[in-house]
DNA sequence: TCTCCTTGCGATAATGATTTCCAATAGTAA
DNA sequence: TTACTATTGGAAATCATTATCGCAAGGAGA
């Protein structure tokens, strides 16, 4: 199947570029439809889905309900807040694990990273002012 | 509010206690219902709720579509199968990243793990049977 | 024991995220 | 132009999970 480099495919690929974040599907789609109101949910998965497929960005299956999507291609580490579920980039230098020292129990590795979870700082400041109310 | 371990609840935490697996809620279901024929599936996934929040059990937010279940409470690794969703644990052994000397955003850490995705040695041989057939 | 109150149950409806279906449209290649 | 295929928007369907509801069971105290 050849794929086609379609408007919707690029404004979702440009976007998602454009932001640095972990978008989910539909804060994408918010963000497309400024420049296409036309343009269905549905477009915004299956082009994300294609996009991943197809290596030209990277899917998280991390954290709760929500896929998100990523357009850093590179492996790399995440901090993930358990209460408001923002996932943040996590920089580790080199002191990463060298798996080659690790069973790996027969798995061909396709790809590695640590996930470290936790409350951000904003959400610990909400929690403050809560308890403080108490 | 008291917490009352029912015949539905002690069975379920059993049952994920037996199987040493990662299972997912209806997996859970399935096993259970083979001594509780009538248990409902809501039943299921309240009392792992309240199993994870009384820390009795642990929600794993990895993977997919689904949330799965660990009875093991210390933190640990996983490998995770890309084809089949297979989750197992990983022993890494001391060679963890020593979270003291990373940046972490001032987030207040309230757990981390290594999740390595690949290919489990079944899927290979799986992969290798189609490739010989075409 | 009887009564009150709370917890938990099973069945089912509701929800939210994602996927699929389908008819219409738009690229591509001859 | 014509034929073919990929892609779209919109709606319906699906899947996992959660909420609701009426009822049963398990104390605690009179």
């Amino acid at each position: 199947m050849q794929l086609r480099m379609t408007n919707q495919r690029e404004m979702i690929l440009r976007e998602l570029k454009k932001s640095k974040k972990h978008l989910s599907a539909d804060e994408l789609y918010e963000r497309v439809k400024k420049f296409m109101p036309r343009i269905s949910l549905a477009t915004v998965y299956r082009n994300l889905e294609i996009l991943s497929d197809a290596s030209m960005i990277r899917k998280l299956e991390i954290s709760g309900r929500q896929k998100r999507f990523d357009s850093e291609l590179e492996d790399h580490d995440h901090i993930y807040c358990v209460q408001c579920h923002r996932i943040e980039n996590l920089d580790i230098g080199d002191k990463e694990v060298n798996l080659t020292e690790v069973d790996t129990r027969g798995y061909a590795i396709t790809g590695r990273r640590l996930e470290v979870t936790g409350v951000c700082p904003k959400c610990q400041k909400k929690n403050s002012k809560k308890n403080a109310k108490k």
